[in-house]
Parts: structure tokens; sequence; C-alpha cells
DNA sequence: CTGAAAGCGCTTACAG
DNA sequence: CTGAAAGCGCTTACAG
């Protein structure tokens, strides 16, 4: 806390130690060729002065950092359990991982990273339309997504589709959808499969509420339904909308499921044990944060990129907020 | 991506606007003795080369880096609103926030943090025994806390107390503590208020389950008491942990709030919207958040701590999980 | 108002 | 197996 400590350097560990400072450098790098009796003493002064490398230094000689930079699109929103696999398959790998969201243009947010030394590669959660040229690797989000599920195939589509099919063959034909906000492509692309779908079902969409992730947002826009909307399927871009829209259902009156079913989206823990228990996709965002970092890892290491989980990361799990509608 | 477009340097920007390296380096600081020629030119040179510095480089000269960094105690746990106000506020204050995880001991992961030259100072969220001798500042969460909630008050206690005793204004005679795993402080302080207010008020507590956070163990723990156990209020670490009591008490045929009263910890958006909505505490994180980055940078600075949030960063909210006991 | 010199703390060839 | 030299890309006094 106080400036005088100043930290140890090499050049006073090999002092101590009696060497030359790249004999102290070769220590650190754990070098096989040193004689016992060198390392010895060496491991000593290190001890003595209680010497960690300054990183900064490093990096700058090296051109290395051994980190990654994860941009996220806004402040305000953490995808918590993605980032809990990337962060564990980045140390496991040598890497610290850093957080940083865009905030304006994600391009020079990006550019700028790259050029400040400070990382090895970037991982962009946060959609970037061209990515600018940079020494370092950059993985988009997107871009991943597009190659995992098939080019052509929108990410996060067949999801929907499932649910709406699965509800159809409940017996549902009238749906609503609450969608998110429209600047998110998932939001996007779930709402243009969800549209898609009840067309080639011929089935009937009351409407769409472009919204915000909130519950509030949720509860907001079923309560605004009129009373002979018909709507007895509704299906939520995540959990939170999903709630909202319950807890407005039983509020005018309504039953779920008995009356209307309401789908979510993320299979998050207190939905899990709500009354009634959301139905919902179980979307595998460890499998995600583990496999873009080792994407990334590959790139920059100039290797091929690894297998990906031959699975679908997305899984309906139907519990107890859909139910066939009334007659 | 490639290796060849290597950045631009100061140096040959500086040759590029036919002026001298340390030129550039003060067009960079925005230095307001330029001639306003020189300036263009430089910026010309900027702009033509795409330069942005070095910032590696950069702190490898200044020691410093305007970066901090948060430690947290466990890589499975994501403090969200407060990291998200704590990042806000780096920002605001010219700071980028890193996030790491202690995994090991948080003493020795610290004073590495710290001699790396990587960070300005750090912001601890896990317990830190005895905080080893740095350059750089070192905030603790806990001592952070002590110093807000007044010396020798137990961080996080007060509201315990209040609920217990709103429940026993209410009637309630025979209570049980969810409590979450022991290890946290925050989960042992509300223990000891819990059994102090107890004691304190003459009323009854059943037991305490020490369990990690999640819904299931709330769950498991709630549908374990046996039939006779008279509990008629539980108090939960978490709203996880109050849901999952909550669908317990339901699934075993009793009903919430009217034969057994459940209270959360967090006021988590999906168990407002829950039915019964949750009654619980609201934790000003954004408060405490944004003051632990201000305490931190104030100290960096040498300047005297910033003053504190006037009012209690925990109020409860009562919503529908509680009620009288029957009669 | 601008330039020549020194140096931040490391590592990487290169000698020996 | 170990040491002397050079240099990573900046900024900070110091001259002029």
């Amino acid at each position: 806390m106080t400036d005088e400590p100043r930290r140890a350097t090499i050049h006073q560990v090999a002092r101590l130690a009696g060497v030359s400072h790249q004999t102290v450098s070769r220590y650190l790098r754990h070098d096989a060729g040193m004689k016992p009796d060198t390392r010895q003493r060496v491991d000593a002064a290190v001890k003595a002065l209680d010497y960690r490398p300054n990183l900064v230094a490093r990096s700058m000689r090296t051109r290395r950092t051994d980190r990654l930079a994860v941009v996220l699109p806004s402040p305000h929103w953490f995808p918590v359990r993605l980032m809990i696999a990337a962060s564990a398959t980045a140390h496991a790998a040598g890497y610290q991982l850093d957080v940083v969201s865009a905030e304006g243009s994600t391009e020079e947010r990006i550019a700028e990273l790259a050029d400040s030394g400070q990382v090895d590669g970037i991982l962009s959660l946060a959609p970037v339309d061209s990515p600018p040229d940079t020494r370092i690797p950059i993985l988009v989000s997107g871009t991943y997504d597009q190659e995992m599920h098939g080019a052509g195939e929108l990410a996060d589509g067949s999801a929907v589709s499932e649910i709406v099919e699965h509800l159809a063959g409940l017996g549902h034909r009238t749906f609503f959808h609450l969608a998110g906000p429209p600047n998110y492509t998932s939001a996007r692309n779930r709402k243009l499969v969800y549209l898609e779908t009840i067309a080639r079902l011929g089935l009937r969409s009351y409407g769409v509420a472009d919204t915000n992730w909130s519950a509030q947002a949720g509860y907001d826009a079923i309560a605004a339904l009129p009373a002979d909307s018909g709507v007895t399927a509704i299906i939520a871009a995540n959990d939170g909308l999903a709630m909202g829209a319950i807890r407005a259902t039983t509020d005018r009156g309504l039953r779920v499921p008995e009356d209307v079913s309401v789908f979510g989206w993320d299979d998050e823990e207190l939905g899990r044990f709500a009354t009634p228990a959301l139905s919902t996709v179980a979307v595998d965002r460890e499998a995600q944060g583990r496999e873009a970092i080792l994407h990334l890892i590959a790139t920059i290491r100039g290797e091929p990129a690894p297998a990906k989980s031959p699975r679908d990361l997305n899984q309906l799990v139907f519990r107890e907020s859909t139910a066939p509608p009334p007659d």
C-alpha cells in the first residue's frame, strides 16, 4: 500500500544470487539446463525477495500476454454460465480472461483492444459487421453460431419451430410471441422462425411484442391483450418474460396451463421451482462458452479448429406451464 | 488476423508526419502547447496509418495501467448487478475493470496480480486474512462492509433480525433457517444473527440447514422436514433456496403463505413475478459496487474516501409469501 | 514549441 | 551452462 516497498526486479534477484539477470530469467522459464547449484541460489534469492515478475515488461518483450478478451454487447448484460465455462476453459489452457463491454462502436473497441497489445485474442459476443484487420485473432459469436449450426441456418431458430409444432400438436391455434429486443440477433432470428412456422403450419399469430428482456415487460404486454384475443399459447424469448406473462395471465383470472400455455427460454433456476414450473429451452451455455474459447485458442496457436459438440445446444424442456388448450 | 499488417508504431507516425516521435506522444496526450500546423500533420499521419498506441508499452513506462481488478471468491459465482455497477463506475473514472477468480490462495493471487504491474488497484470480493504488502491499494470487501456498517456490527446481520421480528409480530413461533454455505462470511453472519434473534425473542428454531446456494438444496431440506416439525416460518439465505422451499411446501400439500411463510434474499426478478410473489431482501448491489470502486479509486489517487450511501443497503420487501400462521 | 537521450523490466538470439 | 548486448514501444525530464 505504501510506495516504499517497490517490488524487487530481476536484477536485484540476480545480484543477490550472484548470477546474471538472464539466468534468473531462465529459472523463471523453468529452463531444464541449469546447474542444480545455480538453480538453488536463484531459488533462494527469489524467495528471499518475494520476487514476482512484472508481467507488463514480459509482455512488452514477448509480444504475448496470455490474456483473452470477451467483448460483451452491453454493460447491462452478462451471460454468467457461458462466462464461467469460458473462463475455466481459458485458465485450463493458461490464459486469463478479460471482460470488456462494447459501448459505442464494437468495431472500434475491438480494433483498439487488438492494437493495445493487452490481449492475444478476442471473442466478441457483440455483433460485428466487418471485423477490423488485426494482428490477433477475432472470433465473433455470430460467425461461430453460423459455423456451428451449419451455413444458412439461423442461430437458435430450430427450437422455436419445435415449440410451435409441439403446442400445435397439443391443439393450440392462436399464438402470441414475446420477442425481446429486436437489436439482438438471437431475438430477431427467433421472431423470424416464429412467424415462418406459424405461416407454414397455417396457424394464427395474434401478434408479436418487441419488448426488452424484463419480466415486467412480459407482464405489461400480456396485461394489455384484449379479453377476446383468443390467445392460448404464449412463446417468450426468455424466462423472465414468461414469468411476467404467467403472472399477468393469472392476475386476470385465467389459469396456466389450463387456459393459457406459456413457454420460456433459458431454463433459469427459479423458473424450474416456480408453480407452475416453466416449460422452457435449456441452452447449453457451458458448451457454448467452452467451444468458443477452444476455437479462439486454436486460432491463436495456428492449430485447426477443434471438433464441435455433436448434439444440439438447445433442448426443449416440458414442464407445467404448457398443456392442451381448453375446448 | 494475418501477421503482415503489424501495427504502426509511434516512430512510423512521426516519420510520416515529419516530426519526432515525442511530438506524436504529445499529440496523444492532447498537449495544449502544440502548433496547430504540427498537430494537424500528426493528426493526418495517425489517421493515415490507423495508429493506436500500444498500451503495454505505455504502462511499462508510466507504471500505470488504468486498470482495476476485482477478485472473485470462486469461478462459479458472479455478482452480476454489483459487477455491472462496478464496471460502469470504473469506466466513468477512466479505468477498465478486470475480473479474476481466486482459485487457491486468495492472498497469493492478489500478491501476484499486484506485482504483475497489470493493474493499479484491486477489489477483493473474496475473504483475505492478511492483505499482502503491495505497491498498489487493495480493498477487501469484508473490510469495506465493516467500515460501511460501523465497527463491530456484522455485515448483513440487521436484516435477518428484522425478518424474524416481523414474522414473530405476525404470530410465528417456530422457525427454520436455510443458511447457505458456511464458508461464506455473509451466510455465517446471517446464521449467527438468526440464532441470536430467536434466542433474544424467546422463539423456537426447529433447525438450521447449511446448504449450497441452489433451489434444489432448499427443496431437499424442506422436503426432509418431518410432518410434525411445527415450522411455520422459513427464512432462506437467497431467493433460489426460498423458491425451492416454497415448491417443497406446496408439493407436500401445504399452502404458502396460509400454512407456511417463506422469506427470501436478493430480490431476484423471477421471484417478483412468481406466485406467490417472494417476500425478500432487496440488496442495493449497485450501490455496493459503485461505492467499493469509488473507494478504491480514491485510495489510488491518494484522495480521502468518498462519502458512503446514507441509507441502509438492505431493504425488506414484503410480498405474498409471508402471512400470519394458521391458529 | 520541438528534439536527442535515457530508461521502464523483461527475453531473445548470440557468444563463449 | 552462463553472461554481455540489444531491443520491445512508449513517456519523461532535460535542452535548446
